[in-house]
DNA sequence: CGCTATATGTAGTGGGTGCTACAGTACCCG
DNA sequence: CGGGTACTGTAGCACCCACTACATATAGCG
């Protein structure tokens, strides 16, 4: 393991921890045992070890979600999938992407690639397991699109507020995710 | 109205223009055509000046929200509100609120309160107008809570890639929205 | 040994930040 | 007219930022 990609997953770490929003280079080397000279010496630009950092993250909540053994129903499977996503280590993931997702929003920041293939990655990975537990072939796009979505809203919902209602959203979806599933639209 | 009152809805254009992540005063001040000196002078700092474009910003899609009357069925209700949220207007106001939801996931800003009310507020003005659209009083705060978070996060999806499925999902939401209204859980 | 590549420390540059001190100006009320 | 109040311009402070120039250390390898 390079030194770099040692430094990567510190930063990974930080980034978990901290965000990627007000993010500068010197709190984040003092934090590594570094120096931001060895920062930008290694990764050539504040931006691209964000970059880098949102990749790492993505990957690791991705990793995470493959390694969810599958379920017996497609319901089952959603309520499965959003203990994964409660998980503080999948969690602090999708918030990076909730912050990543926010920042480009306005098209401010150049990582609008990287986002856009990361969450593709996600989706395709929320898709698979979602087969996986039974879901129509045919339609495990669609559901796994309303999953994902409504998870991240009920997600940014709960760090507004401590709202009860999260629970019962969830089996709604649940419950809706199974019915699309086993009948045509 | 007094001149504070028309800077602070300047600001508001402009930051739902430019978003609030790397607001910063002079670059604001001067497409105000006025100072930084001025809107410290009015708002005392910049953080209350950030905040209160937010609540701003959020009347203004709630009073977007309000106006819009109601239809017939909670199902045509929910398409309603979906074509309020794409509307430039409203959608901009979510995607600032969505950029301070995701300043306070790692409660680096002091907003927290602000943006708590402002989302008390919308998420009432939503429960308001699907009630008024017919949907179960009983179960109303249920639905609108679902209904909500799955249309930030396609809205959030929506400014990633600009992905075909979202009408999908939410025709898929409107049925269950309707489904939730009518029959018990 | 010497050479090269990788890694690191020191010090700095130029620029942006929020915010302030001070000196006004314009206007309304007496 | 005099005096307060609301507002504004100029200049600057102290700080943080990403990034760089330059010198240096260390290690592998012939």
């Amino acid at each position: 393991m390079s030194r770099r990609e040692m430094l990567a997953e510190q930063v990974t770490d930080y980034v978990l921890e901290h965000g990627i929003i007000g993010l500068s280079l010197r709190p984040l080397a003092a934090a590594l045992g570094t120096s931001d000279r060895m920062l930008v010496y290694h990764f050539g630009t504040r931006d691209a070890l964000v970059a880098e950092a949102i990749e790492l993250s993505n990957a690791r909540s991705v990793g995470v979600l493959r390694g969810l053994r599958a379920v017996r129903s497609v319901r089952a499977g959603v309520l499965a999938l959003w203990q994964v996503m409660s998980d503080p280590q999948v969690d602090r993931c999708q918030r990076v992407y909730a912050q990543a997702a926010a920042l480009g929003l306005l098209g401010r920041e150049p990582f609008a690639d990287t986002v856009r293939r990361s969450n593709a990655e996600w989706m395709r990975a929320v898709a698979d397991y979602l087969r996986s537990c039974g879901a129509s072939p045919g339609r495990v796009q669609r559901i796994a699109r309303l999953v994902d979505a409504t998870m991240m809203g009920l997600q940014l919902d709960l760090s507004v507020e401590d709202s009860d209602g999260v629970e019962r959203a969830i089996r709604d979806l649940a419950r809706t995710a199974q019915r699309i599933s086993d009948k045509a639209a």
